[in-house]
DNA sequence: CTGTTAGCGCATTCAC
DNA sequence: GTGAATGCGCTAACAG
């Protein structure tokens, strides 16, 4: 195993000092031409890595970073990437890290712009960003760009954006994993329910729009978009669901119901309460804990995770390596792989 | 945020010198039980967290760490474990590691006892072992405590040894988890083949039966024990499976295949090449190429896989960990999860 | 047994 | 523009 090249090594193949081989690599302070091409010249030759221990442990600069999601309740979806990006904090300590915490209301409007601006006139060294708002989250952005402030979007993305890196799920492709287990796992005659989480005063979310996209193409290509039963529900007010009961006695075929959101464990309740006199098989997205527990419990039957805690450590981690190294991530647009939970592995993706 | 302690920070408070803190924190050389209780009760009352960067580059002796897994064909199974063990040493890289690789024949006791044996000679710094053979493995790993050197398992583990850690499967729980997808996707009143590989000379490997094991319980629970038809083929040489044919005509009622090996690609194949005049799906282990191809074309509709380069790579971590901090790890038996990937999840778990 | 000291590879500062 | 010098927190060798 051939040794490690250094800065020190380079410099004396290029008959310069270390200092200059050091502002080339980072292109930082002023270098002659003459010596920028001797060692560039050097550097194709051999294949330099920093040492990135070496690197961490004299950059004494302390960063801010700040981190702006929607709040959240205990053990919801956005619990978990704030647990994700703490875990990173946590494995990286030993980088100096100030980390303000900038959450909004992702049902007001205004909450998202005034937290916003308050970020932007911070100016801190990055930003993590859980968009909801698309608009709000532009003009953000936009800001950013100004001042050269890196930042990373987690859970989705906005268009018209530059970010340093994203660390989402393809959501359509969610929509159509669903649709694959329905088609796998009902009868060739069964009918789906695709129950959707009725929202006051606003629209469906995005998320929510492409993975029904995705739902529909998939069976679609199966020839099976008769199946599909669509029908409303209130998450905020679960036992006052009298449509629900009327719907699914005069649909008596529907042997699945997919819920394109998290509030799954609701209709599991639900249906728990109001029983009926056949099996009906649940699915629905994220390891919320009222989720995990109906999922012990088999009253939903699939889970669909897009694994929150690594997009939030991920997030920092590409930052780091962003503001520490700037060295460009090879991977800067990184879906996540959606994982499929049953009561028999569920287990093993706790912690 | 409170600014980290360091070792030197933690000698002045308790009136010793840096090194003989150092001597505690990693107990090696003589400390008098005065000096020791002195800083055990610094450290107890400060939260002292080493800084990793500043440990791994003052370090610098070489490693040896010699890896003793199986030998495999491109896209196996043992090929994707060491897959996880290179990108963890890429990712080491700053950590000088000599790393040797000893292959053996899984299917050859003497080819395993050799190995062992000139490892055993060599006296690395730690191995890496991938068992098969039990008693074998066992002998191997009470020289390898006699030496003192640290070992970790990878795949499985072997009862009466002494790891410093293991990254397994919890084997009943695949087995579990494959009668639990079955018993989702099939009619009440299908029939689930349970088809073994056949194996010249050997018993069945110890990872099937734990499988077969898990898979049995779970039907037994749900009260379906008498839907397994349990049935064996020849892996080898697929296109002899004249009895497959034979058993599928006599067992009308079988929808579901259920493999507890890699070799679903095999029975893919062969129905493939001999169609049926009714839907069959296949569920089996292991994200190998055949497998996956099957399951991009429909062949397959079910993979589980258990993360062997999640195996590798943490087998490396832990042993560095071992090595470089002497830390305990928290988890030492760490079990992995276990991924349901269909077609529809698979492109996102490439990588 | 204990304290002191010389690096590890890199970032940064300060003379030249 | 450039090179030399200093220090980051830790390990290891050495002198007492």
């Amino acid at each position: 195993m051939a040794k490690q090249v250094r800065i020190k090594d380079i410099a004396q193949m290029a008959g310069v000092s270390a200092g200059t081989v050091d502002r080339i690599l980072h292109n930082r302070g002023k270098v002659s031409e003459k010596s920028r091409a001797k060692v560039e010249q050097v550097l194709k030759e051999v294949d330099y890595k920093m040492n990135i221990h070496a690197s961490a442990i004299s950059f004494r600069k302390e960063f801010t970073i700040v981190i702006a999601i929607p709040t959240f309740s205990p053990g919801e979806y956005w619990g978990s990437i704030r647990n994700g990006i703490e875990s990173a904090l946590k494995e990286y300590a030993d980088i100096n890290i100030r980390c303000i915490w900038f959450p909004y209301n992702q049902f007001d409007v205004y909450s998202c712009r005034s937290t916003f601006e308050s970020v932007a006139d911070l100016s801190p060294d990055a930003v993590i960003i859980g968009p909801t708002f698309m608009s709000e989250t532009l003009t953000f952005c936009q800001q950013l760009d100004e001042k050269n402030i890196p930042y990373v979007f987690v859970d989705s993305t906005i268009d018209g954006t530059h970010p340093w890196a994203t660390f989402t799920t393809d959501q359509k492709a969610c929509g159509r994993l669903m649709a694959n287990l329905f088609h796998a796992i009902l009868p060739d005659d069964a009918e789906i329910a695709l129950l959707m989480a009725r929202r006051i005063g606003t629209e469906p979310s995005h998320n929510t729009v492409e993975r029904e996209e995705g739902f529909r193409e998939y069976l679609a290509e199966v020839g099976k978009t008769d199946r599909i039963r669509k029908e409303f529900f209130s998450p905020l007010t679960p036992d006052d669901n009298e449509s629900l009961s009327t719907f699914l006695r005069d649909n008596p075929r529907v042997k699945g119901i997919a819920i394109l959101n998290s509030r799954g464990y609701i209709i599991a309740k639900y249906l728990q309460d109001n029983p009926l006199n056949h099996d009906i098989r649940i699915a629905c997205f994220d390891m919320t804990v009222g989720n995990v527990r109906a999922l012990q419990e088999r009253r939903i039957s699939f889970l669909l995770c897009q694994n929150p805690e690594r997009q939030g450590f991920e997030a920092v981690r590409s930052l780091i390596n962003c503001l520490l190294y700037r060295q460009p991530e090879k991977v800067l647009h990184q879906l996540m792989p959606i994982d499929i939970l049953v009561r028999e592995n569920l287990p093993y993706y706790k912690q």
